[in-house]
DNA sequence: AGTGCTATTGGTCACTTGTCCAATAATTGT
DNA sequence: ACAATTATTGGACAAGTGACCAATAGCACT
C-alpha cells in the first residue's frame, strides 16, 4: 500500500496558534464543548494530535479560549460595540430580532454547554464569568445611553440589563428542547421585558 | 494478603433496581450527571459494577431514569400535588421562597445539567421534556385555581405560567456562577414576575 | 549551499468509560 | 434435605480520552 508522504506544513506559532482556536471556536459552536478534543481539532485541520498538545498542553485551556473566542465573536454581531451605528433604540431592536432568529440556536446552545461545563473546569469558569460581563456590559451601555438620550425612562440600569439577561437566558434554556411546544407569550418575551423595565410603549422593540 | 470474601447479598429484582436508581439519582444531584457511571453507582451500592449493568443495560438509560426520579422528588417538595395545602397564593409563597433558598441551588445546576446533557442523549431529552411538562402543568393548576377563586387577575394561565417558569430557569442558569456578583432586582425577580403576571400587588409573594 | 532552530510527526502510555459473559452462590420451591 | 432458578460476581474487551516524547523535516539565517 501507498504510504502517505504526508507534506508537512510549517506554520508561525502565533498563526497557528490561531488556527487552531478558530477550529475549536466553530466546532464548539456547531457540535459541542465535549467534542472539542485534541484529536477532533487536529484532524479538522490536517494536522496531527501531537501538535494541537504543544501549543495548548492543557485540553482544558484550550476548550476555554475556544468558548470565549466564539461567545464574543458572536456577541460582536448582536452588540458592536465600536462603531457605534443607528441609535440605542435600532440597536437594541437589531439585539431582540436576532436573539429570536434560528441563527442564535447554536449560540444559545453554547451557553448552555458552557454554563453547565464550567461547573467542572476552573478554566471555564472564568471564561463564562468573564463573557457574562462583557455582555452585560455591552447591554448596559447601550441602555444608559439610551437614557442620558431621553429615549428611555430607567432609573437603574443595571437593574434592568440584568432583568433583560435573566429573560433572554431563561428562554436559551430551552434551546435543546426538540418540543414544538410554544406559545405566543414567549415569541417576543425578551424584547416585550426591555419595553417594559425601558418605560417604552408596547411594540417599540418587539417587531 | 487477606482475600475479602465479599458476603454476596441477594435481593428482590424490583428492589434492587429501586435501591439503584435511588443512589444515580442521589449522584446525580449532588455531583452531576455526568458522575452517574455504572462504576460508582455500584461503589456506593457495595456492589459489582456488572450487577448495575445487569439491571440498566443501557447506561444512558439509567441516568435518565435518575434525572427523572431527582426532578420529580423535589417537585414534589416544591409545588405538591395532592394534598392540597393552604391557598393557592400561600402555594406561590412557598415555592417561591424555596426557589431563592439555597437548597434550590443543587436542583438548579440539576436541571442545567440536563438540559444541556439532553442535547447528546435522546432518552434524557425524553426526560427532560417530560418533567418540564410536569412541572408546568403543576403551576398552572395553582395558577387556574387562584383565579378561579378571583385570588388573581390572569386572563392567559398558560401564558402566565411560561413567563413564570423562563424567569425561574433563567435565575438558575448562574446556578454554576461563583462570583458574588449579584443585585437587589435579581433576589425576588422570579416572585415579582408572578405578582405581576397574576396581578397581585407588589410584595404579596415577595418577602 | 549549508547550518541551526523548532514546528511537526508518529507513536506510546495510563486512565476511564460502557458492554458483555461464564462462573458462582443465595434463595425459593419441592 | 435437595434441586432449580437466577441474582451476583469477577474478569475481560474495545473505544476514547489527555498527556508525553524522541525523531524528523521545513524554514530562516548566515
Amino acid at each position: 500500500m501507498s504510504r502517505a508522504p504526508t507534506p508537512r506544513i510549517r506554520k508561525n506559532p502565533a498563526e497557528r496558534r490561531d488556527e487552531i482556536l478558530d477550529a475549536a471556536a466553530r466546532i464548539a459552536l456547531a457540535e459541542g464543548l465535549e467534542i472539542v478534543t485534541v484529536r477532533r481539532v487536529a484532524e479538522d485541520l490536517q494536522v496531527r494530535p501531537g501538535l494541537i498538545s504543544h501549543y495548548f498542553p492543557s485540553a482544558e485551556e484550550m476548550v476555554s479560549e475556544a468558548f470565549a473566542r466564539a461567545a464574543h465573536a458572536e456577541l460582536e454581531t448582536l452588540l458592536p460595540a465600536e462603531p457605534t451605528t443607528g441609535t440605542p433604540l435600532e440597536r437594541l431592536r437589531d439585539f431582540f430580532l436576532r436573539s429570536a432568529g434560528d441563527d442564535y440556536l447554536a449560540l444559545s446552545r453554547l451557553w448552555l454547554n458552557a454554563r453547565h461545563t464550567s461547573r467542572f473546569r476552573p478554566s471555564l469558569q472564568d471564561a463564562v464569568q468573564q463573557q457574562e460581563a462583557i455582555t452585560r456590559d455591552r447591554l448596559m451601555a447601550i441602555i444608559i445611553e439610551g437614557r442620558d438620550q431621553d429615549l428611555f425612562s430607567c432609573p437603574d440600569p443595571l437593574g434592568a440589563t440584568l432583568e433583560i439577561l435573566v429573560v433572554v437566558d431563561g428562554l436559551g434554556s430551552y434551546a435543546n428542547d426538540t418540543s414544538d411546544y410554544w406559545h405566543a407569550s414567549l415569541a417576543d418575551l425578551s424584547a416585550r421585558t426591555a419595553e417594559r423595565v425601558l418605560g417604552l410603549s408596547p411594540g417599540t422593540l418587539a417587531g
